[in-house]
DNA sequence: TGCCGATGAACAAACGATTGCGCTAGCCTA
DNA sequence: TAGGCTAGCGCAATCGTTTGTTCATCGGCA
């Protein structure tokens, strides 16, 4: 059992108080240099370190953050996490992980939890469109951050891509290759993301003058089986499309595993973009062409973001977002040189600004 | 600011404790029923939460835990995290996520902010052969549990691999194809798994009458950079080796990478086997031989272990091992039919049993 | 009527820290 | 020598729960 305040102020004899200022390091605190050096050897020797607990109950404050994602298994949601932990561990701040799977009864139970434990603040990557838990977060007073997905189009904080911008940029980008059946693996239209990258897919569509077909357009979710399974409904239309936008890396990866399965070359039969860039991506064979997001950095600006509201006591309510940049790969192009330039992230790369 | 048990009680007309009793389904509580329902209504309506500080205060149990790791990017160690969270989420244990890159001074850091936050257990999976963290650890009456690695050879709880079998079996792969020049890029030796696989590897020489040389073991940590500088040193000798068996699949893949870029074939310059078969090993190209672990399970074991500790407030000095399952891919046997059900984790495959 | 046992709920002491305020010396000054 | 100032600490309330104990009331029974 770790010393209490009260054990070395009998051991000091002085009353506890005064051991926790001067362990605290109270300024304005007068006491006899003595008394504070005898202090201060037992401090040292007994290695004291305040029960966070009671700390926290008394100053209202737990120094911990949460991160709710869909699953950290995914390397987009573990990158965004190391973002957040990079920036709190040095500000003294531990970080709680919550995977929900996507399920929004796994994210309202999680989310009550940490209302019960009474962490500081919480950054949300698993939001949707109308979410109870999130309408039920801003009820509160508690500091929050949502991530690469926003809700309800609200002023909430908010750190992600442009990702209408995105959809449309990686659709352009097959047009630019001569493709006119394109389709979309689309995510879910209840997620800020499947919605405007759905949108964009149809904004380049409509700036290049060609017609989308709606059969086209298959709901995917966002991990690789669920992407598989649609691409694998996608590509047996009658009339199947020679290029697919994928709405992240993961139903991208899928597709593609699904397409070699029936028999499409990549990108000769089947050109795939993708969106975020994992690590994965590039790795891969062919290459995943794809839309680059600083995924770390969507941890970090989230984490500095939400540290900033919990410090300066300020609602803080900035929106920051990322232009997504265009990394053309072997599954659009064939014959790329595959280099190690430039089948890897390459750090010189220019990465989108904030605007 | 949540509701508290006082305002509760003057609402009700009653005493705080009466509240807590109801709330807490105080058994062989003997209560009016009109106040029993009066309450409950009050604490629906409500919607009432403990706070959780104070009643960890009061009870001495935060319902969390910890898990200590290198880097949850790597995708082994997020895989470790599921397994931990799938089997605390629904004890109603939250966890923290603790990176510490491989770095004594951060793993020792987060174990003394973990302490001071008087977390009910940690899972550490990046510990060392000679650890002062556990040394710490030991002293305290915090229940904790190793994953992956060990430490001093102590009887500490431990859930991992037969790391010894495992090199054997993977440097006798590689015998077995008829090389006799095999490399190793070995993991630390303060590390356990670097000592024992290292031990394994010179193992399977002896036991086929090999002799192992020195020359071609180096030091290649556990990422993938260090693994490439690593590799690039290994293959750059006079006579460089025929094969080389990695500490870990991150290894594995930065060798591939860069025997690429040096001009070998894999396999044919060059075979490949890694260890622990992450999700990547399969998707790279080629395909990488492994060692497969059940990493998952590494988390769910040692985080029902922990749990168990907690609950039942008994050591439980368990020590759980599982033994690794060669899987052969495309870097060590070229035309391998690459179907899905070779390549890919196949669930249906024979998992070591703990032993 | 008087006593006893249930019954229903209040009381109060923790848990371990923080912090505004009050108290007691000692010293200086007038 | 009385009064006041200040240095150096102690006091005690507080954060929100939990839980052993006590207390009042009431009905029943002799």
């Amino acid at each position: 059992m770790p010393v209490t305040l009260k054990e070395l102020a009998a051991r000091a004899n002085v009353h506890p108080s005064t051991i926790s200022r001067v362990a605290n390091n109270d300024p304005g605190l007068r006491i006899a240099t003595d008394t504070r050096s005898r202090i201060e050897a037992l401090l040292r020797e007994t290695g004291y370190q305040p029960n966070g607990i009671a700390r926290g109950l008394k100053l209202r404050q737990t120094n911990v953050l949460a991160v709710v994602i869909p699953d950290v298994t995914n390397p987009f949601f573990a990158a965004l996490f190391r973002g957040v932990e990079d920036v709190a561990a040095p500000r003294g701040f531990n970080v709680l992980l919550c995977n929900t799977d996507g399920l929004p009864e796994r994210q309202r139970s999680h989310l009550q939890s940490l209302q019960a434990r009474r962490v500081d603040g919480v950054i949300i990557a698993s939001s949707f469109l109308k979410d109870p838990s999130v309408r039920d977060l801003r009820g509160q007073k508690r500091p929050f951050v949502l991530v690469n997905r926003f809700s309800d189009d609200g002023e909430d904080p908010f750190v992600g891509s442009d990702d209408l911008l995105g959809g449309q940029l990686a659709t352009a980008h097959l047009i630019d290759l001569g493709h006119t059946r394109i389709g979309h693996l689309a995510g879910k239209s209840t997620v800020s993301t499947g919605m405007l990258r759905r949108r964009g897919y149809l904004a380049a569509h409509t700036a290049a003058g060609l017609a989308a077909d709606p059969g086209l357009v298959v709901e995917a979710g966002y991990t690789e089986e669920s992407g598989a399974a649609a691409a694998r409904h996608l590509l047996s239309v009658p009339d199947p499309p020679t290029a697919v936008f994928a709405v992240t890396d993961m139903v991208a990866l899928g597709t593609a595993e699904v397409a070699r399965q029936m028999g499409f070359r990549i990108p000769e039969d089947l050109a795939i973009v993708g969106y975020n860039d994992i690590p994965l991506a590039s790795r891969v064979s062919p290459g995943i062409t794809t839309m680059r997001v600083p995924i770390h950095e969507f941890g970090s600006v989230a984490g500095r973001l939400l540290l900033d509201q919990i410090e300066n006591d300020e609602p803080a309510q900035r929106r920051v977002r990322f232009t997504p940049d265009l990394i053309v790969r072997e599954s659009t192009v064939a014959g790329l040189i595959r280099s190690a330039r430039s089948a890897r992230p390459n750090s010189s790369a220019e990465q989108g600004a904030p605007r």
